[in-house]
DNA sequence: CGTATATTCACCCATATGGATGAATATAGT
DNA sequence: ACTATATTCATCCATATGGGTGAATATACG
């Protein structure tokens, strides 16, 4: 079952699990960005800043490419696919729930057009 | 793009990012199990087993059925699509990065047999 | 009713987290 | 050299986390 570093999904997934670095994910996915544009897009110091790609880099989401006194951060999407691979393992429960409730609703309408009143 | 709720993927994210967590999650993929089951798996104490357990269960991840003095737990994957959906919308960088290796590797293979020596 | 079992609750502890501030470092520009 | 800009480092604070132990609660069993 465990076919990832259990270290690198705790990283991973602990990158993931903050709305903040999810959004400095999203906007890095549209371009690369230095520390400052990051941090003037999300209202939050530029220190908290820092600390939040620091986690990201260390989770392996984000590389960094100094230019001079510029930090330039880049998305690094490659290790999502690791959590994506892991969660895969569980399509087939939340697709067969998914089923089951398709199951019910149908069955729920048959009932009510053919079943007894109330 | 944040169509989920960040709370709740905060919650999820950081359900996911423990590694004892995630190993739960696998024996209840398995079958339903009680606590104590899950403790003895884990050569962890029953107390830290409860609590991971409500970290899981307000993530969503597990829910609970108190039977007489015995709490079954069963997986409740239906969550983790909305993980799965968030990361689908990196899948596209992380299979650029991947096509993009794949090129790399074809161009240095054909250097190799008819590029300059050295 | 008394006792064993299953689980949680209430703490304690060490460490991590997210946030902030002020100082330090490094580079660019003049 | 001096100054402005970009970023990190060093702290501090409140809160959360993961782990533990011992007591409390609830239920089953004899």
């Amino acid at each position: 079952m465990d076919e990832y570093s259990a270290h690198h999904l705790d990283d991973l997934f602990g990158a993931m699990s903050d709305a903040t670095r999810r959004a400095i994910l999203a906007r890095l996915a549209q371009s690369d960005a230095r520390v400052t544009e990051l941090a003037s897009a999300f209202t939050i110091s530029l220190n908290s800043t820092s600390k939040h790609i620091r986690v990201l880099e260390r989770a392996g989401l984000v590389t960094r490419s100094v230019q001079g006194r510029e930090h330039v951060l880049s998305l690094n999407a490659g290790p999502m696919a690791e959590a994506a691979g892991w969660l895969e393992f569980y399509r087939q429960f939340w697709t067969d729930r998914l089923a089951a409730l398709e199951d019910f609703v149908v069955k729920k309408r048959h009932l009510d057009k053919h079943g007894s009143k109330q």
